[in-house]
DNA sequence: TTGTAGGCGTTATCAC
DNA sequence: GTGATAACGCCTACAA
């Protein structure tokens, strides 16, 4: 199957080369005659002529594809983002090159320079590398970071914190365990410090509370929280709803029972906070892969993208949640 | 910041181009001086030197990426494929570049464009666009096909399914439904069949068996598995933990429980089945995706992978099926 | 053992 | 309006 080239479409619209190029580039306008226009666009189609992305991005040093570094695939929650960003980007006729982490920083690096040599155009960097992306001397957009000097796309994960105490609190909770994430990302850095403070102004000391960190797999936080209901908390604040599906095993394990023996909420809203009848925090994974996206894309246009947007989350109640039992 | 070229770097070691192109690419042995691959290989280090992919892919008309199509990037399965296929990926120096269907034939389709223009080296394609991948005219593997004219790797499901049968069939169950995949690819369809054939040799009529057909949303589900439970199985076989999960919240929607009232099974052994207690087939994702780029990079390289893979899977028996119960 | 030179397919700058 | 022509950075005969 030999591949068709420009060069094959001038020779049979009988014009130049350049021609083709002019007219395919969508540079005609006012410069080509309508006739030959319509001369190569036949020669073209009828070839089933299709540009070598490979001369052009060495031609023009543009590849129209940007780079989506992860922490990692295997989170449902990505999917959702990858989901945003790949229907954003081809809104803007781009393609994204997904890079997994798989939780790794060496290979969250590995990835990024494997990015770099494939000349991406922008890359948007989920938590993973943000010093490292400092070096990446190309348009970078920061999805879940707090402090990167680049342009910010994240989750108000603080109002969503807030609300999810706030709800607690109403119940009646006081003895608030969390199972936090051991990776110690903007993301969960800032919910430490949102919980933290947000307990302080209602005269409850955070330090004093039970706190577990785990990895992000289901057995990992089982085990981690059973560790933690030895410490008998009320409730049970998750960074993420696999995180508080862990708790349920656990809890499934202990012979105990949300609400009634201790609340469980969780983050994301993903299918398993659904099914789970899980106390969470909406978000929207699709907008902030889009809003990324959008972010990059202007950055890459040479405009001047937001410092920082925020993504609004929204606390969905469900019946994990309820006034602390008798039974402790 | 200069980008920095093979040029650039054979100026520094005071050699030619070609020399270091000879040295960078591995291809020194017996023919470059130990001193000179030094110098260049100190020169390339000092400058930073990365080669420019696209010079390169435009060169050697190879590069280095293989294309994924998946059709929902959203389903938790994919997760772990994606990180099998870029694992494996990696060990060969390949980048993986995923396309997301988003369950729409025309998109997988303009995916599989995208990834011809980029000029990958070779496609996998899951389920989508096995007629599409027909003319790719490039090394293909098919996952989850059973006809592809390419070589295949799939999940053996019809011993998953049968498996489920047995089951089922042993715990006295005879009114089994099925909550199946609205999307009829192969995969399915292999079910389907396995159905069919494995009740027909009990001397149970598949036909007269209730079927709902589902996309996989958890409330699409939700939903199809209201109107089946409306014909009164005692058992649902789903093509999918997704499924299988959406069949206990309708569960709960009508007060029943499983499996006092209803067995039900599902499918992959996603996190949703550990935590609903859901009795289900393992699938393994991680193995399939790294099986399907093995065998795409021995095709790539000339080699003859086997015309068909079979990746085993294995009966998971949980808390949601049970005999049949008296209320029904 | 090393250097020269040609060309991969495209875009873009000039002349005509 | 259209057509030469020169890069883009790399690989690889072939020459020296």
């Amino acid at each position: 199957v030999a591949r068709v080239t420009s060069v094959d479409v001038a020779r049979r619209a009988g014009v130049s080369q350049s021609t083709v190029s002019l007219v395919l580039g969508g540079k005609a306008a006012g410069r080509i005659s309508k006739a030959t226009v319509a001369a190569v666009e036949q020669a073209a189609a009828e070839l089933g002529y299709r540009p070598n992305a490979a001369a052009r991005t060495l031609r023009t040093g543009r590849s129209a594809t940007v780079g989506l570094v992860v922490p990692d695939v295997t989170n449902p929650f990505f999917g959702r983002l990858l989901r945003g960003a790949q229907d954003e980007a081809r809104r803007h006729g781009l393609t994204v090159a997904l890079v997994d982490a798989a939780n790794d920083p060496a290979r969250g690096q590995s990835g990024l320079d494997a990015l770099r040599t494939a000349a991406v155009d922008g890359y948007l960097t989920f938590e993973v590398a943000n010093e490292a992306s400092r070096a990446l001397h190309a348009p970078t957009v920061a999805i879940e970071s707090w402090a990167a000097d680049v342009p910010r796309v994240r989750l108000d994960v603080e109002a969503g914190v807030s609300a999810e105490l706030d709800h607690l609190l109403e119940l009646g909770h006081r003895r608030i365990g969390r199972l936090a994430s051991a990776y110690p990302t903007d993301t969960f850095r800032a919910r430490d410090a949102r919980v933290r403070e947000h307990l302080a102004a209602v005269g409850v000391d955070a330090d004093a509370l039970p706190v577990a960190r785990t990895r992000f797999t289901l057995d990992d936080a089982r085990v981690n929280a059973l560790a933690l209901l030895d410490e008998a908390p009320t409730a049970i604040l998750c960074d993420d709803d696999v995180l508080a599906a862990g708790v349920m095993l656990a809890l499934g394990e202990r012979g105990l029972r949300a609400p009634g023996d201790v609340s469980v909420a969780g983050f994301d809203d993903l299918d398993l906070a659904r099914v789970l009848d899980l106390t969470t925090v909406r978000v929207d994974g699709q907008a902030l892969g889009a809003t990324a996206v959008a972010a990059l894309v202007s950055l890459i246009g040479g405009g001047t993208p937001p410092a920082e947007t925020v993504v609004p989350v929204e606390l969905v109640i469900r019946g994990s949640t309820g006034p602390p039992g008798e039974s402790r």
